[in-house]
DNA sequence: AACGCGACCTGCGAGC
DNA sequence: TGCTCGCAGGTCGCGT
């Protein structure tokens, strides 16, 4: 479900919720969900009761809260420990009240404390279980921190996402360093898209939506693409992106944090990816007779219009 | 070293 | 009705 608007609404929701509050008591339904943890469950709950949420700050599509551990009174910087969230394809983070029923994919539930009006448990619920929670150890970086949206940066960031490059919406993003990692590769422009080490928060949907806004297909080489080609498939992946999270933005004010980019809001701007065998829009204006076809590219399906998206001869022009 | 595939999971709708 | 198949927005690790 979740590519990078959708986690960037769940971080701020989020963050307005939990920043400044006591993990109480954890449960743990199903510890598949938590089995990055290696320690195991005893030693996953034994480090978040009595720790406090410090923030919400996410690279790519990882999201994680730095912890202040109870009786360490300052933060010392690199010593940091955080609880790190991946929602993988079905994850959510939801804000609920005790008397809520549990959701049928309930895995992982935690109490925290008190606070006027607020919903008394952070609930992570996960139907396919390939995202997951576990508690890791922040680590120094000369590069600002994690994300420029969060609020308040730290000069540290969890181990686990120190490989995962800046996405398009962060301020910190250098398109210069994109550039560079693209030519160095030999490989498909969609692949480079969809690599969190090269420009990260895409994932299949705005892939396809990045390069037919682009006018680029899936297969292009990387190593030749010019710098006006590589510009316009970043700006259309920073376009769509923001457009999807504006929409996701709506929901702020709901009383849990909403984690469904599928509720249709912004589905229906969408203009390769899930249109298998409807008119280009593009091509429609322009009179033309395109229509996007659904193929199959790294097992799974890839969107273009065959007219203003044409397949590279020799993986070139 | 980098790439690319299979594995990790559950559930839904289509087709027989 | 009930089976099987294909499909779903992600990431990691291993073999090449």
């Amino acid at each position: 479900m979740p590519e990078l608007p959708e986690v960037e609404v769940v971080r701020r929701g989020l963050a307005r919720w939990v920043r400044g509050r006591t993990i109480t008591s954890v449960d743990i339904l199903d510890p598949r969900s938590i089995r990055r943890h290696a320690l195991g469950p005893e030693d996953f709950a034994g480090n978040l009761e009595h720790a406090t949420v410090l923030d919400v700050v996410r690279r790519g599509k990882f999201l994680w809260m730095p912890l202040a551990m109870e009786g360490t009174p300052a933060h010392e910087p690199g010593t940091g420990v955080a609880l790190m969230a991946h929602l993988g394809m079905s994850g959510q983070l939801l804000m609920q009240d005790p008397h809520v029923p549990d959701e049928k994919h309930l895995k992982v539930r935690l109490r925290l404390s008190e606070a006027d009006g607020m919903p008394e448990q952070l609930r992570f619920v996960d139907q396919r279980i390939f995202g997951g929670l576990f508690v890791t150890s922040l680590v120094p970086t000369a590069d600002g921190g994690p994300g420029g949206l969060a609020e308040a940066p730290l000069p540290e960031i969890a181990g686990e996402a120190a490989h995962i490059a800046r996405d398009p919406l962060d301020p910190h993003f250098s398109f210069e360093d994109f550039y560079r990692k693209l030519k160095s590769r030999r490989t498909g422009l969609k692949r480079a898209l969809l690599d969190q080490g090269i420009i990260s928060g895409i994932g299949n949907i705005y892939a396809d939506e990045a390069l037919w806004r682009a006018r680029l297909h899936y297969a292009r080489a990387t190593d030749t693409l010019r710098r006006a080609d590589a510009l316009r498939v970043v700006e259309a992946a920073r376009e769509v992106m923001s457009d999807a999270l504006a929409a996701g933005g709506t929901s702020f004010d709901s009383l849990y944090v909403n984690v469904n980019g599928d509720s249709g809001y912004f589905a229906r701007s969408l203009d390769a990816y899930g249109r298998t065998g409807q008119p280009c829009r593009r091509c429609a204006e322009a009179g033309l007779a395109g229509v996007i076809k659904r193929e199959q590219f790294m097992n799974r399906s890839s969107h273009t219009c065959p007219v203003c998206q044409p397949r590279p001869r020799n993986g070139r022009w």
